[in-house]
DNA sequence: CCCGTCTTCTTCATCGATGAAGCACGCACG
DNA sequence: CGTGCGTGCTTCATCGATGAAGAAGACGGG
């Protein structure tokens, strides 16, 4: 039985072996036209029988300058990613563009300690960067953009911000989260509503406590996501004559159901009661639905609830909401990078189509 | 503007620029506490003035032998695995763990050619890898071994195979599938049911042409666990008396919907009709009730429909299946990989459990 | 018969860092 | 005052490969 620790075999070992030089094993595995079928033969069986595995990678990397992987860090990290339907599918679009083109994808971790956070980014081998979602203020931006690597940023920050921080010219991918918002907003409006409330998720990357906040922090988020689909709404309510410093808006942390019930216990709690719910996400509006029904609530004809996404659960539910291409955001961020990679120029700022979707959840405002 | 090909700074530059040793740059960054913390305020500055993004992650972890980031490779590709909920849920318990832990998580990409399929295995940069649902005769495996980086196999190939690879001790994750199997199957025979019908996912790697496969093809599945399911229904079918050879089992390619409902109709088509389905998966059985729905079948009334995995949409749908420990699955998989890195011992194949799950898409037997 | 061109293999330098060991100095202690 | 030891920094070798350039023989053409 091998040891466990055993010295790994080398390519210097298999040219030793057999009398040849290095560079010509090496050639025998990456570039077979570069010397006779028979030696190479010759070279992989010596290779199998001493057990080399093939040219090590990491040192093969290193000389080639790549690796073949792109990195794709979050604001909140893996565990996350993979519960939130919406991350996933964007992997999905990143991964359907990458496969084909041989690259990996690298899942960097995220931390609660900043400091291991930055270091896992600035650690992490890959030839390239997606970063998506990041607050305004997150330093995990300025790492990337330190490490001079080819970067595409997912949406947020924004497109000026990038430029704000030295990096201008940055690829980015991303929707008008103002104008859908302002669309689902439109919608409930059109339907008569005027007692709105919202239910959003986080406003800062560093949590501040759950609860009802006021307009001058609704605009003060510092990610954009959430500031904007906030101005959005408000736009619209502002635009039908809404007195907004009226309209609860509920903030808590993450995007799942349970801060989406409690959000939206929360505000079905202030006087007068809201006839319709705004959602920053579907997640969010799959608990305010729950939480509606716990309340005995019927949906529509008591309350209209909206979400943001159109993702997975979202047509299962009957939900109102906003569709965004979260899997060709994926794809083109990914395609994004790869043409960098390949030292294709790629355009400016990408603003994909948003589009309402009505579903059942929302309905003409009660008569009261 | 600075060009986009620049020169990288080095560590070298660094200490040359401030007259240093490059080992005391390199101190700076990543063992503080071996230089002054005078000193070291010094290197990160001029480092900052240089524009030098920290230690190249490549060169050290070439130096270091580890790079911290572990591979995880699919049957069949990342873009499959997002689409498929039972994938997304081991990959989340498998970030669960490495996340904590500082380790990245490479999704090796997969592809239709064999040859860049493997390749891109044997070029990941990775300290460790977990592989899964690979069929037996998969040279995928082989390549994996040959890396000689520690690997932790999940589900399929079975420990048996492993060893007869000559990789005996290879760390194993997964469930008793056969059992799992019969425990379903004894679920319909309990309620009466004796005209059984069996939709399942492929059976190899190289797929072969969808349709219905008598019992020595079915026990001569790659897959181990296609093979086991079946053996495992087969094994309940026989104890309760049925001519197993009566019994339609279609297979298909993918686990998806639509092999699904393509099954269900294939194996509704059958004299005498069947009155309860057992499908490998509950994706596939999502397909079947759809299929049932539009032959105008009811469930559970007219026809059974019972599943496997007891993912995502199962609960929502009323599906009766078998729970399997998906995320732990992958947490357990992550961690006997993580175990290994850091030189602590891992325990043998690691069986972990199931549970029947009865809902309401299985019923007694029609009277008929 | 000579020269240019291929093919096939080799030599050399290099990718960018870090572990191990070494050296010089300062300080405490007997 | 000599010895012993910890601190702080340096030197040296090395991790495992590949690009660029070069040399030796084969081959074909004029």
């Amino acid at each position: 039985m091998p040891s466990d620790r055993a010295r790994p075999v080398t390519l210097q070992a298999v040219a030793h072996e057999l009398g040849v030089s290095a560079k010509t094993v090496s050639n025998a595995f990456s570039r077979p036209d570069q010397l006779s079928a028979s030696l190479r033969e010759q070279v992989l069986a010596t290779a199998r029988r001493l057990g080399y595995p093939g040219p090590n990678p990491l040192a093969a990397g290193l000389r080639r300058g790549r690796v073949g992987a792109i990195g794709v860090a979050y604001d909140n990290g893996l565990s996350y990613a993979f519960d939130d339907p919406v991350a996933v599918e964007f992997l999905a679009g990143a991964s359907a563009v990458a496969e084909p083109a041989g690259a990996g994808l690298l899942l960097v971790p995220g931390s609660t300690d900043p400091r291991r956070r930055l270091a896992a980014l600035s650690s992490a081998v890959v030839d390239g960067l997606v970063i998506s979602s990041l607050s305004d203020d997150d330093p995990l931006l300025a790492a990337a953009i330190a490490r001079g690597l080819p970067l595409v940023v997912v949406d947020q920050p924004r497109p000026d911000r990038l430029a704000a921080l030295g990096a201008p010219g940055t690829p980015w991918v991303g929707v008008d989260d103002r104008a859908a918002a302002a669309a689902v907003a439109g919608h409930l409006l059109d339907l008569g509503h005027r007692r709105l409330a919202v239910v959003s998720f986080g406003m800062h990357h560093d949590p501040i406590a759950p609860g009802l906040v006021d307009e001058q922090a609704q605009a003060a988020a510092t990610y954009a996501v959430t500031r904007d689909r906030m101005a959005g709404y408000r736009d619209a309510g502002v635009r039908a004559g809404l007195d907004w410093a009226g309209v609860p808006v509920f903030h808590g942390g993450d995007s799942t159901p349970e801060v989406g019930a409690a959000g939206a216990a929360a505000v079905l709690a202030t006087d007068p009661t809201p006839t319709a719910l705004l959602c920053l996400s579907d997640r969010l509006a799959e608990g305010a639905l729950r939480a509606a029904a716990d309340l005995g609530l019927r949906v529509p004809e008591d309350l209209s609830v909206a979400g943001f996404d159109d993702a997975t659960p979202a047509a299962g539910l009957g939900l109102t909401t906003v569709r965004q291409p979260t899997r060709l955001k994926g794809r083109t961020a990914a395609r994004d990078l790869l043409d960098r990679l390949a030292g294709r120029p790629v355009p400016g700022p990408r603003v994909l189509p948003t589009e309402l979707v009505v579903r059942t959840s929302t309905g003409p405002a009660p008569v009261s």
